[in-house]
DNA sequence: TCCGCGTAATCGTTTAAGCGGTTGTTCGTT
DNA sequence: AACGAACAACCGCTTAAACGATTACGCGGA
């Protein structure tokens, strides 16, 4: 039960599920990647990947310099039933909105070469 | 998106989720089962079963001196998608446990005519 | 009607947990 | 060595939980 309770809690803050939101439509992100869409500090961004990490709703993988985190497909059938739940009854504006700032990020990335701007 | 943060605030709390479960195999229940079946105290019952009821996730109704809390039939979709999902995967010797006691206070509570034990 | 009783909700205080920002540290690349 | 990316530690602030005690609510009997 205590699990159960931890993972919910690992859903409870706005700014994880937006984040897992945005793992549910692209395979993968890194740090600089959510920091950039959805405007946060890189010390928020990170902080917040490493709880859903711990979570074990993500999982991370190093490519060179960069982190990657991914949604942990061994996660219980439960924890994914309920995240798709989740992500399918969101609204489709908010995805959409999602899905743009992410895709405009991406042009960005792909001109400086780097996260830093 | 806030919506769902506090959905899942609402289950992040071990004792929220043992009444939840309770309440997926009685079809209602009132402050003072809870408080004998799970061995609280009555300001603690009380209280967590008002979060769930300001959630949405509880509907309640008071019959003379009972007030019967239960789960919210016009939960959205997703929610009671969301509860099934959890209710479905906890363990079984953890419903089996908690439906025995249910039945005991139960016996208790027929012989008693009264709350107050 | 008034009072007592059982039930439930709330209040006030203390204690614990979570979140955010800043800053410093680690790791790897160049 | 210098730099960028990510993580960890510290601090202050806000929030929430536990707890006991008190208050409110309905009902029945004197």
């Amino acid at each position: 039960m205590k699990r159960f309770a931890q993972f919910f809690k690992a859903l409870s803050d706005e700014t994880r599920l937006q984040v897992i939101a945005l793992l549910m439509m692209e395979p993968e992100l890194c740090v600089c990647d959510i920091e950039n869409v959805l405007k946060l500090t890189q010390s928020k961004a990170s902080r917040h990947l490493r709880y859903l990490l711990n979570s074990g709703i993500l999982t991370d993988e190093r490519k060179n310099v960069w982190v990657y985190y991914r949604i942990n497909e061994e996660l219980d059938s439960s924890g994914i039933e309920i995240l798709k739940a989740f992500y399918n009854s969101i609204d489709k504006k908010l995805t959409e909105e999602l899905g743009q700032k992410l895709n405009e990020w991406k042009k960005v990335k792909e001109n400086i070469g780097t996260c830093d701007i």
